[in-house]
DNA sequence: TGAATATGAGACAGACCTGTCTCATCACTG
DNA sequence: CAGTGATGAGACAGGTCTGTCTCATATTCA
C-alpha cells in the first residue's frame, strides 16, 4: 500500500525538525528552515503533517517513545530499585555531558505552548507522566504506593530541576546534588512506611 | 531633569509586557500587542528600550528584583533555617495557587533563548543564582559551606521541578512532595557534616 | 507500457514581525 | 509667553511567517 520512501521522508522531516527545535525553539524555527535543512519540498512536509503544530506533536511523541524505550531497557539491567533509579540518573548525566545538550525539549514546549488544551501541552504531560509512572513502579517494590508516588514526584522534580541547572552550565554540580538528594528522598520514604 | 511621566510610562510598558510574556511567551508576543495593551505609542516604547530583547531583559530584571525583595522580607520573619526555607516554599505554594499562574518566566526565557551569550539567557542565570545564593546563606547557619551549597542546589532543583509540575496541573502534589523532599535533603546534609 | 503515487521547485497570498520615520500635540518650566 | 522634551498616531520598509497551489518529475507496481 504505502510505499516505503514515504515513511523515510516523513521520519527524516521529524528528525530534522527535532534537531532544529532543540537548538532554536519552536516559534523561532520556521517551516522554511526545516524543509531546507531536511532537503525536502514544502508540499512533502505538508502532505505528511497538516500543520506545524502537528509536526511538533509528532516530534515530541517520537522523542518520548525513544526515551521510554531506553528507560525500560535500563531498568532491566539492574535488580534493586535504588540501582534502577541510579541508572536513570546515569542516563541524565550522560545526556547533560553530550555535545549538543540544550535542555529538555518538553519543558521548552511547555514554555512556548502554555495553553493546557493545546495538543503540544498535552504531549508534554504524557511524557512527564510516563517518566513519573515508571519511577513510581520501580519504587513500589520497596515501599507502599502512597510513599512511592510522593517519592517519584520528588525524583521527577529533582530531574527536571537538574536539567534546568545543567542548561545553565552547572551540569556536574546539578547531577551530583540531585543524586544525593534522591538518595535522601528514597531513604526517607522507605522509613516513613 | 527627567520628568516623572516618562518613568511611569516606561514602568507601565514593563509591567504590561510582563503580563503578556507570562501568558503567551516571548516570541509569540509582538511589539504591536504590547503597545496596544499598554495603550502607548510605538515610538514611546522604542525610545525607552532600543529593542525587544532589551525590553525582555528589563522585564526579567524587574521581576527578579521584586522576587528577591520578597524573599529577603520572608527570611527576616522567622528565625531557624528550616523555617526560612519553609517560608520560601510557602511563597511558592501561594504562587502556584494564584489565578494567573503560568509557570516560571525565567525558565520560559531559557527555553526561548538558548544561547548562553544572549543577554536574556544571562538575566535568567542571575535570577537563579540569586535564589540559590540566598538559600545557601540560610543553610550555612547550620552546616558547613560545602554541604550548604549542595543542599541549596538540591532545593533549587526541587523548586524548579515543582514549578514545572504545578504548571502541568499538579500544584498540590508538587508542593507537598517538594516540601517532604526538602526536609529529607536538609536533614541529610546536617548529618553529613 | 500505463497508471498511481510521492516528490521537487517555487510562486503566491495574507498575515505578522521588528524597527524607523514624520508630524502634530500635550505638559511642564523658565 | 516661549521653549523644551515626552508622547500620540500611524504610515512605511523590509523581512519572515504559515499554508496553498500549480506543474513537472521521478518511482513503483501491475
Amino acid at each position: 500500500m504505502t510505499p516505503s520512501p514515504a515513511i523515510d521522508k516523513r521520519q527524516h522531516v521529524v528528525e530534522t525538525a527535532y534537531s532544529l527545535f532543540k537548538r532554536a525553539g519552536f516559534h523561532a524555527t520556521g517551516i522554511d528552515r526545516i524543509i531546507a535543512e531536511a532537503d525536502v519540498a514544502k508540499m512533502t512536509m505538508y502532505r505528511h503533517f497538516p500543520s506545524k503544530d502537528e509536526l511538533i506533536v509528532e516530534v515530541l511523541d517520537y522523542r518520548a517513545r525513544r526515551f521510554e524505550r531506553q528507560l525500560d531497557q535500563l531498568a532491566q539491567e539492574v535488580a534493586t530499585p535504588e540501582r534502577k533509579i541510579g541508572k536513570i540518573f546515569d542516563w541524565h548525566e550522560r545526556w547533560f555531558g553530550s555535545p549538543d545538550f540544550h535542555g529538555c525539549l518538553f519543558a521548552h514546549a511547555l514554555a512556548e505552548f502554555g495553553d493546557p488544551t493545546h495538543p503540544v501541552f498535552q504531549a508534554v504531560i504524557r511524557q512527564k507522566n510516563g517518566l513519573k509512572r515508571r519511577m513510581q513502579a520501580i519504587l513500589e517494590a520497596v515501599m507502599p504506593p502512597k510513599q512511592a508516588e510522593g517519592a517519584a514526584a520528588a525524583l521527577l522534580m529533582l530531574i527536571e530541576g537538574a536539567t534546568l541547572m545543567a542548561q545553565m552550565g552547572e551540569a556536574d554540580a546539578a547531577i551530583d546534588s540531585a543524586r544525593k538528594a534522591a538518595d535522601a528522598v528514597i531513604a526517607s520514604a522507605r522509613i516513613a512506611q
